[in-house]
DNA sequence: TTGCATGTTCCGGA
DNA sequence: GTCCGGAACATGCA
């Protein structure tokens, strides 16, 4: 799940129910997702501090406090942030659960790829994100336009690249090259000024629909609506689509849309 | 039982 | 130095 449209709405959670809300426990059920930290560090750190405004870069969510210490969460491939006011029963994977006055937010993540870390202060906070690159919904034309002539790196590879542009996954970058029409192996740097300025322009939107929806949305005129469903037709041109693996991730395209470089 | 899954990181080889 | 593919991480599902 969690690309940038994801972590922008589990960022709207924490600002709308966390936000000058005060922490009073935190309760780790598995401390397999805490880094650098342990459930009895991470307590001292949070217990009293209410959260302000969270922030967002790429797929990392900045829980901010009005005391110094900031919590960074990340959610792998199946993290989410719940809020709950009642009473319900916690989930099987709720990894991580702040008590706060009204309710709780819960850190739930089946696979435990990633996880929760501490930054005392603002140094270790860019200590922690300083490999990031900008974030995707920051980027302008001319961003985008000097990363491609820049890098030598085939499309699909450079776009999911936290470090050269932070927020976009595998399911983004399939989505915006298949309505961009570019096969993913086209080297960065041969890409045109005219393709360059279609990209940008189907990167904004699909971004911006998809913060909208707060995923990826897998509507039928979309690549996503198609590709859990394969084999499936492209619903574009109609032609089949394909699925192949590239640098250990499942790709989606339409080989008549996004023909091959030089084929 | 096997393969696959929207995350990152590390390693070896070209 | 750059880039790529593969494996690893932990867990559930088809």
């Amino acid at each position: 799940m969690p690309e940038l449209p994801d972590v922008e709405a589990f960022r709207d959670v924490l600002a709308r129910y966390g936000t000058g809300r005060r922490i009073e426990r935190v309760h780790v059920q598995d401390d397999d997702v805490l880094h650098d930290t342990t459930p009895q560090a991470l307590g001292r750190a949070l217990k009293g501090q209410a959260f302000t405004e969270p922030a967002r870069l790429g797929k990392w969510l900045l829980a901010h406090t009005d005391g110094s210490p900031t919590l960074l969460l990340h959610f792998g491939m199946t993290g989410e942030l719940h809020w709950c006011s009642g009473t319900a029963a916690r989930h099987q994977h709720d990894r991580v659960v702040f008590q706060l006055p009204d309710g709780e937010i819960r850190y739930r993540d089946m696979r435990k790829l990633q996880g929760l870390r501490i930054a005392r202060d603002d140094t270790e906070v860019q200590q922690i994100i300083s490999d990031e690159g900008p974030d995707a919904l920051r980027f302008d034309h001319d961003d985008l336009a000097s990363l491609l002539s820049g890098s030598r790196k085939q499309l699909k590879s450079l776009l999911t690249d936290q470090s050269a542009i932070a927020g976009l996954g595998n399911l983004l970058v399939d989505e915006i090259l298949w309505q961009t029409r570019l096969h993913p192996a086209y080297r960065a740097k041969d890409i045109d000024a005219d393709s360059t300025r279609r990209l940008y322009g189907q990167m904004r939107r699909i971004l911006s629909e998809s913060v909208t929806a707060g995923c990826v949305p897998p509507e039928p005129a979309w690549l996503t609506g198609s590709r859990d469903a394969l084999p499936a037709p492209c619903p574009r041109c109609g032609g089949w689509l394909s699925r192949e693996r590239r640098g250990g991730r499942s790709t989606v395209l339409c080989p008549h849309c996004q023909p091959e470089p030089g084929g």
